[in-house]
DNA sequence: CGGGTTTCTATTTTCGTGAA
DNA sequence: TTCACGAAAATAGAAACCCG
């Protein structure tokens, strides 16, 4: 077979075109050259951008390319686009004067309201049966090893009760948890969920608390412990700690960042399924109907999902383009072929 | 009995800190 | 600058409870 040179006239094939032009608008995105020269050329590389190394570049979508790691205290990314909306996430205290930002949360000076532990049934937890383990933990599909230093044992929890869970709110909600549910306000409303291609509306989620109050609290709390303990640090010391913990508060935020970004990047139907090797031991709220991926989706993915369901798509994509090259060769072959066989083929018409 | 509310607890996230 | 860790707080889901 005679390869065809760049200049020479080659039949085009409409059917083909047709055929292969879908892929060209595919996640893929790659920009096949079509053109017998292009499909001739045996270093021809459709996966590789110019310049670029080789690898599969459409990972790297106008989104994720344009991510900024706003290094040395900028507030949020360097995106031009308003498509990454400062949420607490991109919040960066060392600028927070010179770059303020809406305040999407509730104010976090506001007292919290007066608690009291109310054992309504009387019934001492020790007694109760686990209910976590039997059911809520088995029975997901999620057989993930978390990371297990992340997550504290059920022992140390037990050492340090979530007080959290054993307090009631004073007066006595007559707001249940579907209830509260739909009142609380969002902490990152305005997250990536509305950024550039996708239209996710889901979200990382988030557990946003307040800073720790040295010296605000009174009493043995532990706020005045560490009120004491500050006492014991020269100038120097408290203002390198200071210092440590804004540069460590940049660093979770870049973290974040670059979980929203790849969240935002990711199929909004996408492969819900969090099935396999990877992900978090809770189960994925869909069971219940609030369904993942379609409308009116507002659950909050944790960040082992957003690397899980990364995962499943960069697998997703690669087998994906494997087909697609092969089929392509395949055609590319066939029409090699065709145009040997049938240099004039009735109805064909001549590229110019 | 069914549905709404409350409670409990596992999980996840944030924060602060020290070390590499 | 990054990582790891513990503590604290937030979140989510299921069971228990309540009530018409």
């Amino acid at each position: 077979m005679t390869p065809i040179g760049p200049s020479e006239e080659y039949i085009r094939i409409p059917e083909f075109d047709n055929y292969l032009s879908p892929w060209m608008t595919t996640d893929c995105n790659y920009q096949l050259d079509l053109s017998p020269e292009g499909m001739y050329n045996s270093s021809y590389d459709p996966f590789a951008l110019p310049g670029s190394t080789g690898a599969p570049s459409s990972y790297l979508t106008p989104e994720t390319l344009d991510v900024g790691w706003a290094r040395s205290g900028s507030v949020s990314t360097t995106k031009t686009s308003n498509d990454s909306p400062v949420t607490e996430f991109s919040y960066l205290e060392a600028d927070a004067d010179a770059n303020p930002v809406p305040d999407l949360v509730p104010s976090s000076s506001e007292p919290a309201p007066a608690v009291q532990y109310d054992n309504k049934r009387g019934m001492d937890s020790s007694e109760r049966p686990s209910k976590r383990n039997c059911s809520q933990a088995i029975g997901t599909d999620w057989g993930f090893p978390t990371a297990a230093p992340a997550t504290k044992s059920k022992e140390s929890r037990s050492l340090a009760p979530c007080k959290s869970t054993k307090i009631k709110v004073e007066g006595k909600s007559k707001i249940g948890k579907k209830s509260r549910d739909k009142h609380r306000p969002s902490l990152s409303s305005t997250s990536s969920s509305q950024s550039g291609n996708s239209s996710h509306k889901v979200q990382l989620r988030t557990a946003s608390r307040k800073p720790k109050q040295n010296g605000k609290d009174s009493g043995s709390s532990p706020a005045a412990e560490d009120k004491d303990e500050d006492d014991l640090l020269t100038p120097n010391e408290r203002r390198a700690r200071h210092s440590h913990n804004l540069v460590e508060k940049q660093y979770r935020n870049r973290l974040n960042q670059q979980f929203e970004s790849l969240l935002a990047v990711l199929p909004a139907d996408g492969n819900r399924s969090f099935s396999g090797s990877g992900g978090p031991k809770t189960k994925p709220r869909d069971v219940k109907g609030s369904v993942a991926g379609v409308e009116g989706d507002d659950r909050r993915l944790s960040k082992a999902e957003v690397l899980d369901m990364a995962r499943q798509r960069i697998v997703k994509l690669e087998s994906e383009c494997n087909r697609l090259q092969s089929e392509r060769m395949e055609l590319a072959a066939n029409r090699g072929f065709a145009r040997v066989a049938n240099p004039g083929i009735a109805g064909a018409p001549l590229a110019a």
